[in-house]
DNA sequence: AACTATTTATAAGA
DNA sequence: TTCTTATAAATAGTT
């Protein structure tokens, strides 16, 4: 059974990798009949193993001289456009790679954050390890999530109110607000307005964040 | 979300092959990318899509093109052991596809029999829209379930003789033992020596039960 | 080759 | 188009 994920590298172990071979062919096979069958395409496909000099081929040999023809068949303008299609998706492909760092670095950060906030809490102090960085960013984190505690319980009260007709619901609500209150001012607050994070938290705009990145 | 298996047939509705082919198109580059890491192998793929006269390449149109000149490299003996090699191996495809086949039907048929055998039990008699083979088979099944469920009970009394040493559990024993003569004796009962199911379920043999397919 | 705990792919919906 | 999520399919390590 599968252990862990995949380390994707090379696979030194000669008869591990021969398996893996044999088995993600396969697979591999399996998936080209798929979608010529579902998409009705022409593809094929050869693959060399390290020890046969003969290779795996798809559709069968005589497909692939099929689609070979068809391939060499494109015009040099085709192929010279190929060419720049294909230096374009790579540059896409490395600025996508850029965009999900970030925002792996973000949820990251978040989760870290998170995770140091119920430490804090368990423990009832602060961690002194943690530098100060960590400590600007967790009093952040603190003050939003309070921010849109308070926010949750004022829609509440509006909704309840408005369900309600009544009076007999106001004083829980007003005590409710007053419990926010007394934390809010017990709060340990900082400044947020300037700092230097806005690479990996997009700090800086007090709570116009952007992109739904930060933070939830 | 999925709801159901993928029918493996021609998708009509465009915008959903569409969906579809690019969908699979990557999930099938991805692959290229891991076997080639993980294995250390040459390969290459061509993909034509339905409406670009451009085919998506892997690794890249200069990759493609060195496969390929390996590929025109063999010499014709090893291109004609290659179309031998397909041929067997579809042969061995089909071969295997039937035997799963077979297999399925009758674990199908199994699971028919074991669906009727309970709405019996349910209603208390018999169900009249089921032909007489399907009786045939529910009643096999029902004697080989009593058979087997008395040879469960004998191993299970044996053990708990050995294991008590005692003679105060034998009395409960022998009751069950009875109850099942009982069952047996009011059970409607055939001989299955001769029958023309031997494709599907593998009777006729008694209960030498061949590949373990049948019952369980 | 069969099994199975997991990971990975992916169809449909938002 | 991309993201989400429920579910199907692939598959690594074992037997």
């Amino acid at each position: 059974m599968i252990r862990k994920k995949v380390n994707l590298a090379y696979i030194t172990n000669d008869s591990k990798r021969r398996g893996t071979f044999n088995r993600r062919k396969n697979g591999l096979i399996k998936k080209f009949d798929e979608i010529s069958t579902l998409c009705g395409i022409e593809a094929c496909a050869i693959i060399f193993s390290q020890n046969d000099p003969l290779p795996e081929v798809w559709p069968s040999p005589l497909g692939v001289q099929e689609v070979l023809s068809r391939f060499r068949s494109l015009s040099k303008m085709e192929q010279s456009k190929m060419m720049l299609n294909q230096e374009s998706f790579l540059k896409q492909k490395i600025q996508k790679g850029q965009e999900q760092l970030k925002k792996q670095r973000n949820e990251n950060k978040r989760n870290e954050m998170t995770y140091l906030m119920f430490q804090c809490l368990d423990s009832a102090q602060i961690i002194y390890t943690v530098g100060v960085n960590d400590l600007i960013a967790l009093s952040w984190m603190i003050d939003h999530n309070l921010k849109q505690t308070e926010r949750c319980i004022n829609e509440t009260q509006a909704n309840e109110v408005v369900e309600n007709h009544a009076e007999n619901v106001i004083g829980r609500e007003s005590g409710m607000e007053n419990n926010v209150d007394a934390m809010q001012s017990e709060h340990w607050s900082l400044d947020f307005t300037n700092n230097n994070f806005g690479d990996v938290l997009p700090f800086g705009n007090g709570d116009n964040v952007p992109n739904g990145l930060w933070p939830y």
